[in-house]
DNA sequence: GACTATGTGGACGCAGGCGTCCACTTAGCT
DNA sequence: AGCTAAGTGGACGCCTGCGTCCACATAGTC
């Protein structure tokens, strides 16, 4: 929706805008959304002005940077529906959705955030679950996912898995696996 | 062990020192370990000089207002250790453990800190995990807990669950139980 | 009631984040 | 090459949190 920006902007300031991005993605990625703005600028070799004037609020760098992680998120569950086991293909969401979200805990919170004044990319979350939902009702009647499965257990994984990125890095990985292994199980239906 | 005081204070620092204590645990309650020292003097009624002179560092004020907590803690497990049958005291020490730490934001911050210059209550919890330990072997051998269960899946499932507190406190609630209903189903051997 | 050691609040200086303003630079056009 | 509007970095003022210092207050004792 982002493709072609109103009015061309002047080539140095094209290749400022780039960097930003570029700064904010490995930032946002590493330390999450609370990383300030001027680290951001300072990575990207720019004076805080030029970020500020690309991007007023952290909320539009923050869209504009997660849009690839926006629709990989997207793309797995798509490919989860594709599968022929709807709850395998709910597992395999499952897996993705958790590496992706350890890889990037800007991603998580903007994905996350609920509360007023933060970063939030509700448009693209809303057509994810809504996927997520036929997947889960799929796997419900011709899989192993507990009928008692709502989406909001799924958002309350994905929030509890947030919490896993306090830990030290070195073991955050091992953990988010094993996390995920756990939670495919406890969706599991009953006996 | 900190049951007495070296030497007797002032009448007038005593009652400071009680309500700091007093202060320290609501606010390390509600708002975890991140609330400022001034936060706490504030709300106590007194100065930071106050504060400082009496509790130079967080950690220590923390150690000193999370005594109670440890204790419970320590006797949920036992309790659960008490129960006749195993994997039933199992499921009580996970569904309590997560309602203490849902009450006490600053409480888990302090039991799961591992990082270093950060509060720490690793005494208590060490003991705490050596009872969690013995309950586990025992549920294992005569009750349906996974036979891969190790501790680090229980401390990744409370570093989890803290991920919980940032979502709103109404729904906070809700979303804690649940999870504690998955985590167990997620411990049970598979079939 | 007077004395003194203990205890106290407010002020201080430091650090780091915020968003904006402004004098200088420079891309892009002629 | 010269012009000009777009673009820029650094400086600025504001805020909040930190831990410490010191002149004043007061509990406990005589």
């Amino acid at each position: 929706m982002t493709e072609q920006l109103p009015q061309k902007l002047r080539s140095d300031a094209e290749d400022n805008r780039d960097r930003i991005l570029e700064s904010a993605r490995a930032l946002f990625a590493s330390e999450g959304l609370t990383v300030p703005m001027r680290a951001i600028a300072r990575q990207a070799g720019v004076g805080p002005a030029t970020l500020y004037r690309r991007f007023p609020t952290k909320q539009l760098l923050a869209t504009e940077a997660f849009a690839e992680q926006t629709r990989a998120c997207q793309a797995i569950v798509d490919e989860g529906l594709a599968m022929p086991d709807p709850w395998q293909g709910f597992c395999w969401v499952i897996e993705r959705i958790c590496e992706l979200h350890l890889q990037n805990r800007g991603f998580t919170d903007a994905f996350l955030a609920t509360y007023p004044d933060t970063v939030d990319i509700a448009e693209s979350r809303e057509l994810t679950l809504k996927s997520v939902a036929t997947l889960a009702r799929r796997a419900k009647a011709r899989g192993r996912l507990r009928k008692d499965f709502e989406l909001s257990d799924l958002m309350i994984m994905l929030t509890a898995h947030r919490g896993l990125h306090v830990s030290d890095p070195a073991t955050r990985s091992t953990a988010s696996r094993r996390f995920a292994t756990l939670v495919m199980q406890a969706f599991v239906s009953g006996p």
